[in-house]
DNA sequence: CTGAAAGCGCTAACAC
DNA sequence: GTGTTAGCGCTTTCAG
């Protein structure tokens, strides 16, 4: 590793005279200063961050990104919104959990070891108590889960209400045995979701019907085959996100049923490609997850400024309505 | 800030004695080094890393992560696979580009200047002046393009054979008048697959017909629907990735056409979440990206420590067969 | 066991 | 203009 004191001796300076023109301040004779850049670039240079982060000023500002699932296109798009905001200047460690707790909270240590000025957490399943630790130390944001403590701000999607959109919706477009294929229930945002559907098939007198199920294309598929085969009167389903409903659009062709004729079918989260791509393309929630990176950078920029003002941001969800929930035919 | 020496103080021992107790090394005794843990965690104790990587051995290993499209699945898998092999004692910097070369290039530059040990480039457009330039420097590890500079890994998927095979099916299947919708010509991958296609065709004494479109749903869709107006004679077509393969059977769906039957449709990438729900479900060329990842995370470490052994990964594409290659119906 | 002291690479006062 | 020097926070000999 080259170093200025290698640059000094060679170009036969003082330590500092290199690092002075290195850094363009001070002054320094046309002359020294050419030999000392030509020497440094001979030499091949590269200034060491730690030992420059160790004296004074220029501190370079470091915050944590831990996200469940990185090859998850929602993980991707909250990712750049969070690159967006710290651009150049501001590191961002991003690191993927593989959807497990264990190491996320390794992680989550490592990341506050590291000396990180902040982290964004991008799962809602983290522990309660570590993110109370880590907040003693470093500011937190946490998406989809609510907190109270200091230090520690909330972004969250109405998840409720979304759920409550895409319920209405099915219902006013002539569904009535509509049933939820909901996620695991430790997870806040399965909760939530959960609660909007009740409450808007409570609202027109239906009762609700929910289906643990989990998170991908083959639970929905499975669990929505085995509704048909056991014959549950089915015409509408609002799955608790994209995968699943996918899944079980699928078991619905099988099954010989028409989409939107015989059963509706709404998603959550609006994967655009997914969405757009599946035939009939499907009805979803849609989610700002771009704009809520952006947020929790923003918001973890103040929080370390000591300039935060908003503790909890709630965004709201949107219908988009696309063929898999066009409405029901009625058999005359 | 808390420091080792505040802790030293309060606790009423010295610095190295803190020193040792937080690393757990020497000895010392039970009394103190209970106190001094305890006085750690009162004042809330962060070590500082630039602190720690200053002095004699205990680096932390740093590679970086240059990749243009974080949204992308297919460079969350790649992500994924790096950092799987990295583990959690080696910081991975991942840094999304934007797909916008400035900001790639700053961003590498940064990188270097953030004492990474080692750089992985996604992206094989990047520019080769400054790949050179880096490895100078430190080892880097690029994607889908060629190098023979000392220091630099070529991690390559055989693009030209997967094309081919993809080309060589659709033949097989019945399907002579077979197009390629290719990407950019700057692009190694384009070419390379756009030779693959060509290579077979010739081989069955074909006239391969080649259309540059880009790389989204929508570029796709666009040509394949223009060509289809002109009345072109088309009865398969090989996509230089799903994407723009999707866009085109929108287009051949909505023009009347049915895959199969009418066209053969071939994409490359194998994402699997869309090829599998696209109707009809899309046949594709798989590269597999997560190992790929693992590798260029594998070499990167070899690199560095000096202990490098292969200079040139070439990874074998494999077709994937699924409805919308099934085969022409011929009309009698 | 414990602590004093050196040094990692760099910056910034402050002399000369 | 230029060099000397004092740290930044931490680890690690090496005496005591």
């Amino acid at each position: 590793m080259v170093t200025l004191k290698d640059i000094a001796r060679i170009a036969n300076v003082s330590v500092s005279t290199v690092s002075k023109v290195l850094n363009g301040k001070g002054r320094v004779s046309e002359k020294k200063r050419r030999e000392i850049l030509q020497v440094a670039k001979e030499l091949g240079y590269v200034p060491n961050l730690h030992a420059r982060n160790m004296s004074k000023k220029v501190r370079i500002l470091t915050i944590g990104l831990v996200i469940p699932d990185i090859t998850n296109p929602f993980f991707g798009k909250l990712t750049r919104g969070v690159q967006k905001v710290c651009g150049e200047d501001v590191l961002v460690i991003t690191v993927d959990s593989f959807r497990d707790l264990d190491r996320e909270e390794r992680v989550i240590r490592k990341l506050l070891f590291l000396g990180a000025h902040g982290i964004i957490i991008g799962n809602s399943r983290v522990n309660d108590e570590l993110v109370k630790e880590v907040s003693r130390y470093i500011p937190v944001v946490v998406f989809d889960k609510d907190y109270e403590y200091e230090n520690v701000v909330s972004i969250v999607l109405d998840n409720s209400y979304g759920a409550y959109l895409a319920t209405k919706h099915l219902i006013e477009r002539g569904y009535r045995n509509v049933i939820h294929l909901g996620g695991t229930h430790e997870l806040y945002v399965s909760l939530k979701r959960r609660e909007g559907y009740e409450a808007a098939m409570r609202e027109k007198g239906l009762s609700p019907r929910v289906y643990p199920v989990g998170y991908d294309e083959e639970k929905g598929y499975k669990m929505m085959r085995k509704l048909l085969k056991s014959g549950e009167e089915i015409d509408g389903v609002f799955s608790m996100n994209d995968l699943v409903a996918l899944g079980a659009m699928r078991a619905i062709r099988e099954f010989g049923k028409k989409i939107p004729e015989d059963i509706g079918v709404v998603g959550f989260d609006n994967d655009e490609e997914l969405c757009e791509i599946a035939s009939p393309s499907l009805s979803s929630v849609h989610q700002p997850v771009e704009e809520m990176g952006e947020t929790a950078a923003k918001v973890m920029l103040d929080m370390i400024n000591g300039t935060l003002k908003v503790r909890k941001y709630i965004f709201s969800p949107r219908l988009v309505v696309r063929e898999s929930s066009g409405g029901k035919k009625v058999n005359l």
